[in-house]
DNA sequence: TCGTGTCTTGAGAGCGCTCTCAGGCCGATT
DNA sequence: AATCGGCCTGAGAGCGCTCTCAAGACACGA
């Protein structure tokens, strides 16, 4: 029963208290220029006594714009919807930018391909956002591509799996990973293994490339198991490498909450770290500055990833070309864990 | 640069094409009553030919509803954005009730009282929402009382510390926190020592309520330090704790991410859980089990709290009347630490 | 003096939809 | 046979706004 629904003013009252045309009015409201200074000041009191607040549906009717964004998640995303706040620093940066240019964020989530995921697509593309950012997906989702043909403005954090042109935002995955395992090896470790992200996501599979890469380079035999970010798969990989190989000095975890998992299973194994085994982690989460020991790992701007797709994606939808891709520096951040 | 806005077919193309009165063809697309069955199919095939999608501005100008809810999130809370989770489970109960209901969820996140809570206020106040969701109030935040006051139907989530008929959804903290401390104190603790939460919001003050209430009943002295909800200043808490009462064999911690920082704490005081200190968390996340060692706690269903508050807002909506207050009920998880 | 150009303002159309109201049809009742 | 009532459908108004277009006001140069 919203009840300011019927009896709240509209741009008709404010012009006839103001002694003006609705469409001077208007003008005044959207900041027009040519409009005489002492007719700006009549309908600006107006305004200010009767509480005026534009109505939006018939605003958008009339311009096409809805003044909105939706942030697309993938809801069965472990990063998205576990003990990793990734999610949270995404939104805090796009939320952050919205805000900057008086738009308004939509949140949707999705489930695995199905009735949410038509939901989503049949709500963008019925032109009820300006457009739309994707994170988190997995596999060849093919929700980008449909949005992005249908004309809607979108942009994605992360590479897309599929052959696609729809913009991103993202690091270089595949070279931060690299760095931390350079930096282990730089750093006398002989026997490196991975901890990978996800396979079916693009930040999973580039940094495990990352690492391969920088294992090649060093003659080394790559050691790996795959975890899905959580803390509970970092531990779980963690005991799978020291069964297969009990020897191995260090280790590369793509993400800090797997990282953490990690060192918790190596201490119940009885390993030292750093002395018996190095571990890297990735993110530079907040709560990476306070595991035993304090983690070594990659920083990855989070808030500005999400603040840069916002901000591309609110270019797009003013017509503006964008870069189809753009990547955000990382920096290797030495703590005591390696 | 949305070229899907104007080509897009309307309810007249519909019509149109089915052979029927726009009036008729918004009767079925609104899944009205009394419309013969033949012209239905007829005016649904059309509707599936064109891919019509409603435009919901239109539909909001003529209805007065828009079919979206708010949610509203104090930003420089440290659950929202910190390594405490309890943001994105919220929310994903919030998102997964208006999605049931074909609602939309606006996110907008408010910092400390100044540009961005007028912002909010005028947008919720301006009928742009059906309804709000607040939740993670510090101190006596005037915006539910004045959104509520301006006929928004709103609910929170927590109690509000200023004299309030707004409704809300919470688990009953002082109870709760009472049941942890008679654990400790039933399970031989003498002296139980508490990391509350922060002071201006209400589950940080209740909880201590509890605990004060809990250890008064035992006769005991009340032995507590104040963090904000993180990790972190559970740790630092935790260490103050030690620091005032070397002797103190039990600590309830007001979140998990606060009795894990405590965990950590006490270790690197070379204390031993549960031998030398119990300790007993609040909320149940999912780290709780992972901690070393597994963490006790008290188990309130975030999710479901999100739910049930975006359940009762959009009753509310719908004029119906609600519980003012409504209280999940939490569970003692017994673990390891205590 | 008049025409021309510039600037400000108002009139009015129309965005796409819902919903009221009246009209048409048909079977049932008197 | 005439009347009534119920059900379905279409016509049309109007939600609140923006924006085009034209008219009015005014200054200027010819």
């Amino acid at each position: 029963m919203v009840m300011s629904g019927r009896d709240r003013p509209t741009l008709e009252n404010v012009a006839q208290r103001a002694g003006v045309s609705r469409a001077t009015a208007s003008r005044v409201v959207n900041g027009s220029t040519s409009v005489a200074p002492h007719i700006r000041d009549k309908v600006l009191s107006a305004v200010d006594a009767l509480g005026y607040v534009p109505n939006q549906a018939a605003r958008s009717l009339v311009t096409q714009r809805t003044d909105s964004i939706a942030l697309v998640a993938s809801e069965t995303t472990s990063r998205v919807f576990s003990d990793d706040p990734f999610f949270a620093a995404v939104i805090r940066g796009v939320s952050l930018e919205l805000e900057a240019a008086d738009k308004q964020l939509v949140l949707m989530m999705v489930g695995p391909s199905g009735p949410s995921h038509d939901r989503v697509e049949r709500y963008a593309t019925g032109g009820h956002v300006d457009g739309a950012i994707i994170f988190s997906m997995h596999g060849a989702d093919p929700l980008p591509e449909r949005l992005s043909r249908a004309g809607v403005p979108v942009v994605c954090n992360g590479r897309l799996l599929t052959q696609s042109q729809v913009p991103y935002v993202d690091v270089d995955n595949e070279d931060a990973a690299r760095t931390a395992v350079h930096h282990l090896l730089d750093t006398g470790r002989r026997r490196v293994a991975t901890i990978a992200g996800p396979q079916d996501m693009s930040a999973g599979i580039d940094r495990l490339k990352g690492y391969r890469s920088a294992m090649q380079d060093a003659s080394r035999r790559s050691i790996v198991a795959v975890g899905d970010f959580t803390r509970q798969s970092g531990a779980l990989a963690m005991s799978q490498l020291l069964a297969d190989d009990p020897q191995l000095d260090a280790v590369f975890a793509a993400s800090d909450a797997m990282a953490d998992g990690a060192l918790r299973a190596l201490r119940q194994n009885g390993r030292r770290v750093p002395d018996d085994v190095a571990v890297v982690g990735f993110d530079d989460m907040e709560f990476a500055r306070d595991t035993e020991p304090p983690l070594t790992t990659v920083r990855q701007p989070i808030t500005d990833i999400g603040r840069t797709v916002a901000r591309q994606v609110l270019r797009m939808a003013a017509g503006e070309q964008i870069e189809p891709v753009l990547l955000l520096p990382t920096e290797l951040i030495k703590r005591e864990s390696a």
